[in-house]
DNA sequence: GTGACTTGTCGGCCTTTCCGACAATCAGA
DNA sequence: TCTGATTGTCGGAAAGGCCGACAAGTCAC
């Protein structure tokens, strides 16, 4: 399935894995989480309990690879992490304060959007409605006096190969669609509904397109929590400690400037243990404990990282955890998070009040701060 | 349009020039025919009257390139000539008999088979009429046993671009045919009836597909000549001796073995002076010009040559020009000539009486054995 | 010449795709 | 809450493509 490992845009690698998936930069310090780690794997994972493994380790970005499933477009990324001896330790080279939190690399950040394919746009209709949004500012520009208005859209997939679509704007009202090409590409891509579909601008202006899957069965992915969360004003507003729990805001500037603000309504998906229609290629768990391992007697290993919107990252910069840390958590405080929609087509927060501080598996987790937070 | 010039598979560039062109090999020994050269060109070339130009010049092959053109798909070969000194001249490195004319490198020679598309193959109706022949001898073995036998043949074609194909075998009586995808290929390339098309077995086993556009407008192709060639008996028979002039059987050796031996009808098309519908790419006379200024100042250069069948070649095997200089033509001597049918179904032979011997054009090109027979 | 085989063309029918109508939803006032 | 903008879904219509029927053309005897 990998038999050659081909980078891809690591801007198209973003944008199909989601704005809210952050990936340290190469040779950056980060804490690695064994126990993130063995969530982040299909099956359960059982760490040898002769061993203590600790929760969380030290260490350095020392390659990073950003790559796509050959076969389901899926991205994810491999990274090299070389773990830094305790004497070394110095929080200080990612000097990110907790305000510019999210704002990093925002000035090369490329247009893009995303949207979730409804039943009209992946059955066999032949059709896709293209958001407005989406037309006008990431699609080639159209002639608007023709009649109808129609190009031909080429754009390019994480593997390079050339997609043609015929993009019209006609009906009453009038929309965009695609139209000829589409039911190619959904056939061959196998999207369902519920599948999401990217489509970036490149910076040298090429059109790009990547896929999305959704996480649940088909047609799924807009299931809602049932959980009592509720919309709610809260006044202690700490900046988001952990960079990879769901929790980052970094949303399309364009989007911004649009929405002008931030909706409180509380809206939003929220599955906490991802889980993927996928044919596979995630992480096994013996390619877990291989890392643990490694990682524990201090060689550099290699993680593989399939990026989930709302599931928890295990690399984590260093910085952000240690700003996290130095955050007293305590009942009742309450906290605000970024939850990123399914399509990405807004973001929306979640207004918390800490119901609990306790350790997820004091057992096997002596001391881990991870997962303290549910 | 050449922007890079790949070379392409020199098997599949036979089989889309036809099986009567025939390319000198690398280092052989040529005569280049200045006067051939031009008519090879789409303009008229107007050579300078200040300087005599020889009618043919000796040279050394030193570079052969087999290209298409990215557009059309039409094959075409660059070919780099060093003249070599009178004093140098030496006929022998190339031992042709007359005998072995075509049948050099017979033994590498892939499976291929041509065909003329028809209205139906080109016409909207989707689908390819397959020649039983080709069917059964290029195709990948189809499974009989099925109800209805079908399978998906892909092909790769000049730029080794791949394409499939829907192989169906069914209809009463029974045929081959191909449906799904034809006529996707059909638009891209831009086919019309009259253009053929060639499949090729490769020798590792890939199929590949190369097109040849009819010589005429639309719809052409196969006007049969008004001149007075008629079927006929001959007896005195030469091997034939301009190894260019249309004048070269090669056919497919299973095609040979099909039909047992040569029928003599009168049959086949004859179109003397070439002529594309092809969008451009073919030899300007400013690159004549060029050509034969180095040519004559015994520089080296490269010619442009675009195969056509029934288009004389203008650099032929030194040995093949000798052997036919040996020949005393006369009034009266009866000859034999191999025509290829416009899609190398069959291959004829005009039997024919040498009606006069005069040279073409005595003016500009005295003694110039070029076009001496009519 | 005759019969068997091959294959070009046609009309019927089924599938795919394109289209505007209409309505549900969303954003902003 | 109301209003306008956006876009999801539907059914009709058109186009594309697959099919066997039939017959013209070829070939072998």
């Amino acid at each position: 399935m990998k038999e050659v490992e081909k980078s891809i845009d690591p801007q198209l690698w973003h944008a199909c894995a989601g704005s809210m998936v952050q990936i340290p930069p190469l040779n950056s310090t980060v804490f690695y989480f064994p126990q993130g780690h063995a969530e982040h794997s299909l099956g359960s994972v059982n760490f040898p309990s002769s061993s203590r493994i600790p929760p969380l380790i030290f260490c350095r970005v020392s390659s990073l690879k950003f790559l796509a499933d050959s076969e389901t477009d899926e991205v994810y990324a491999k990274i090299k992490l070389v773990p830094i001896p305790a004497n070394e330790i110095d929080f200080e080279d990612n000097n990110l304060s907790l305000n510019s939190v999210g704002s990093d690399s925002e000035s090369e950040k490329p247009a893009s959007f995303a949207k979730t394919l409804t039943q009209s746009d992946a059955n066999n209709g032949g059709g896709f409605s293209v958001p407005r949004y989406c037309a006008e500012t990431i699609f080639p520009r159209l002639d608007y006096t023709a009649d109808p208005p129609v190009q031909t859209v080429v754009a390019k997939d994480v593997h390079g190969e050339i997609w043609k679509f015929r993009h019209i704007y006609r009906g009453t009202p009038r929309r965009h669609l695609l139209t000829t090409g589409w039911s190619t590409f959904v056939n061959q891509k196998k999207l369902v509904a519920g599948d999401s579909i990217v489509f970036l601008r490149a910076q040298d202006g090429d059109l790009c397109v990547g896929i999305r899957r959704a996480k649940k069965g088909i047609g799924g992915g807009n299931e809602y929590p049932s959980s009592g969360w509720n919309s709610n004003n809260g006044s202690c507003v700490t900046g988001n400690p952990f960079g990879g729990f769901s929790c980052f805001l970094r949303e399309e500037e364009n989007k911004m400037a649009r929405n002008g603000n931030m909706n409180l309504n509380s809206y939003g998906s929220f599955n906490s243990s991802g889980n993927t229609r996928g044919n596979g290629g995630r992480v096994k768990p013996e390619m877990v404990l291989e890392a643990v391992a490694l990682a524990a007697s201090g060689k550099p290993f290699e993680v593989v990282y399939y990026p989930r919107a709302s599931t928890p990252e295990f690399c984590v910069k260093a910085s952000a955890v240690k700003a996290a840390m130095r955050v007293h958590w305590l009942c009742g405080m309450r906290f605000k998070m970024a939850f990123e929609t399914e399509d990405s087509s807004r973001i929306s927060w979640f207004m918390g009040t800490i119901s609990s501080v306790q350790v997820a598996d004091p057992i096997s987790w002596p001391n881990s701060p991870w997962r303290l937070l549910q």
